[in-house]
DNA sequence: ACGGTCATGTCGCATAGTGACATCACTGCT
DNA sequence: AGCAGTGATGTCACTATGCGACATGACCGT
């Protein structure tokens, strides 16, 4: 048998997201995936729930650091997640605009993709809330700060990818969450 | 060949969501709803594009709805938006407090569907934003009222669900709503 | 009565995803 | 060295999803 392959999750992730740009994610098969991983395709499903996850492996990495941007913070629960979502920003995004705008391609052409990514953001804004109550932020409180901070990432990340790249993500996070407070304000 | 079943997607409807109630999503083949309903596997493809769709069929009339109360609004943009969602709640949530629960229980017991869920409002949520826009709310303006309007709906909705049903939907997206302007006032 | 729709059934197929078992590399112990 | 155990991987077989292609039979207008 083959020698155990170092950093199988991170090749077979790899070999999806080129595959899924060159064919569109229907076309592609995880045995295709796992034959340009030089796996099996029993292997991919040991390591990914399925097919969909290999293009959201990323995400683990999304949650530890945004659940620790909340933890440390000790503003009112709506800047807090805003707040949360800029070091995200700048940690995760910063320099990856071509790369992002990949693979959000992908996610876009793909409804099984766009509902993974649903779920993802959900799962997100999850482990956010729980944070914030862990603060002492009330359900209630923590769940509308959560997800009105979730709802400005999503807008601000949407402008980001739409025009060249003039500005940083977390500017426009900071910008957008103003705005929200007008049209919730009563604009 | 057996008559044109009269209501055949009604009652495909009918028959996923006992068959889902008794034995669970997973447990439940196409075929067996299918079967139930006196009708093929590949009638059931033809009326609905997969499994999921048949615990979904309410969503247009939701949307129609929604959309219709958006347009006839001249309220604020976020205003406009918890109003509508109010409108649903009188006229499609009224007296269904336990078959709603039911439904929700099958999908909260199912990642696959709440997937689904969650790209019904997205689709709906995108159909505020478009009809919002038709009355010359700028877009990001409009995504952001429909966002966080769809957002104190689900909060909403989970209370209404969660409590023993001694308020109604509508009065709690009021209340709801009221909560959101709090929070991201900064409280 | 005849021809044309149109909903439905039948058949076959590629693929997703999973359980069970085999296999091999590596580890530690004797 | 040798040997048992562990853990990652491969192989095989299987069910279910979802769809294309074609057949069939009920209904409708003329």
């Amino acid at each position: 048998m083959a020698r155990w392959q170092p950093d199988a999750r991170g090749r077979l992730a790899a070999a999806a997201l080129e595959l899924f740009a060159e064919r569109g994610f229907d076309q592609t098969t995880v045995t295709d995936i796992a034959a340009r991983a030089g796996l099996d395709k029993r292997t991919f499903y040991r390591l990914f729930g399925d097919k969909r996850e290999a293009l959201f492996s990323g995400s683990e990495l999304l949650e530890q650091t945004l659940v620790a941007a909340v933890a440390a913070s000790e503003a009112a629960p709506f800047d807090t997640v805003v707040a949360a979502y800029r070091r995200v920003a700048e940690e995760i995004f910063t320099d990856r605009l071509e790369t992002v705008r990949l693979r959000q391609s992908i996610i876009d052409s793909s409804p099984e993709l766009k509902e993974r990514e649903l779920r993802k953001m959900g799962s997100l804004a999850a482990a956010v809330a729980v944070a914030l109550r862990a603060r002492g932020v009330d359900e209630v409180t923590a769940t509308l700060a959560t997800e009105s901070g979730a709802t400005v990432f999503r807008v601000a990340f949407a402008r980001w990818l739409g025009s060249g790249g003039g500005s940083s993500l977390a500017e426009l996070v900071a910008e957008v969450a103003a705005e929200l407070r007008a049209v919730t304000a009563g604009a």
